[in-house]
DNA sequence: CCTCAAACCAAACAACCGTTTGGTAAATTC
DNA sequence: GAATTTACCAAACGGTTGTTTGGTTTGAGG
């Protein structure tokens, strides 16, 4: 059960949704692909349980540290953005490239994608809060996720981590900016 | 011809690569699905070619601000960027989620999607460096174009096109910075 | 008017998709 | 140790996919 999870996730995050057949991942299992109805009553159920494992491993893993009482915020940060950075280069980005794959198509898996972007962007303004204003931290957490799902997308398609690299360096200096309280205009 | 891939480009943009059958093309067409392939010769190629045609309205349409002499460089960012707003929130955003999508699937595609990308921030580094040193301005045009797509897709994912009208105030209000020379940290 | 190529239709193709069925082997419970 | 549930297999299901085939309509040029 655990282990169909965790082979759909890699196999959905490499292939995308369309494109990973019933049949790729029972054999990713070593099962025949009649056999994965015994544990999920359809592909998009097993989506979408797939899409909350990852959710909750993001919630315990990542999000988790922006609430940690001992650690300052710059140290919060940072090991935040290496921690997406790490598992959304390995295989790929589901919830970034699940949500636009299916955004029209298949709405229920929307829902859960765009809950977990709320707790991320909520998990970064939450560490903001602690250098600036509620309203600067809730635009800079946005520019923050977006900037770095942005940087996700152009590595995936140039197959060159330099981009999230790239954006880890620019957020954690405005981050370190903003801490100083040197106030850049963005 | 032109009218196939106006149709083709409206539905891959709507419903993704996979997701759209040469039979919904061809009913878009007013045509049968049989007689697409008097056109194309396979779904690919017409992939291709609708790659191509949204690529060259770019090339035309926006990228070709960045090289007019006739407009200062903020009216260039201004123009380039509301013109991209328009184009990639009316119905999505092909370079960015079929790149996503078939990036580990059909290598082909991702060839053409990596030359736009790579027009696109040649010709936003072009505009940034009226205001700054040649270094200076490859980096702001990565992360500038990174923002503007990661903005798209949470737009796409949250059917709201407020990321999209922030990242475009955020980067407007850096490239003015930059324009009056008080160079932020980024 | 005839020709001929381009445009298109109607029907079929094999391959694959997600899903169902009916059964067997293994494990667990009592 | 019998009963019952769980885990899984093997095979088929109907539907859809991209693609092919062979024929018909259309329209312009000679």
């Amino acid at each position: 059960m655990d282990y169909i999870l965790k082979q759909s996730l890699r196999l959905f995050r490499k292939k995308s949704y369309h494109n990973t057949s019933i049949a790729d991942i029972a054999e990713a299992c070593g099962l025949l692909k009649g056999s994965l109805y015994h544990y999920f009553p359809s592909k998009e159920a097993l989506m979408s349980a797939v899409i909350e494992y990852a959710h909750n491993y993001f919630k315990k893993e990542v999000f988790s540290i922006a609430y940690d009482p001992t650690l300052d915020p710059q140290k919060k940060m940072e090991l935040m953005f290496k921690k997406s950075e790490r598992a959304l280069l390995s295989d790929g980005d589901i919830m970034g490239n699940i949500g636009v794959e299916t955004a029209r198509v298949i709405p229920e898996f929307s829902d859960h994608i765009r809950d977990f972007f709320t707790n991320w962007m909520k998990a970064v303004k939450t560490v903001f809060m602690e250098v600036a204003n509620e309203k600067d931290a809730e635009k800079l957490a946005e520019q923050t996720v977006a900037e770095f799902e942005g940087a996700v997308m152009m590595a995936r398609i140039y197959r060159d981590p330099k981009f999230v690299h790239n954006a880890y360096d620019r957020l954690m200096d405005r981050f370190a900016a903003f801490s100083i309280g040197k106030k850049p205009s963005i």
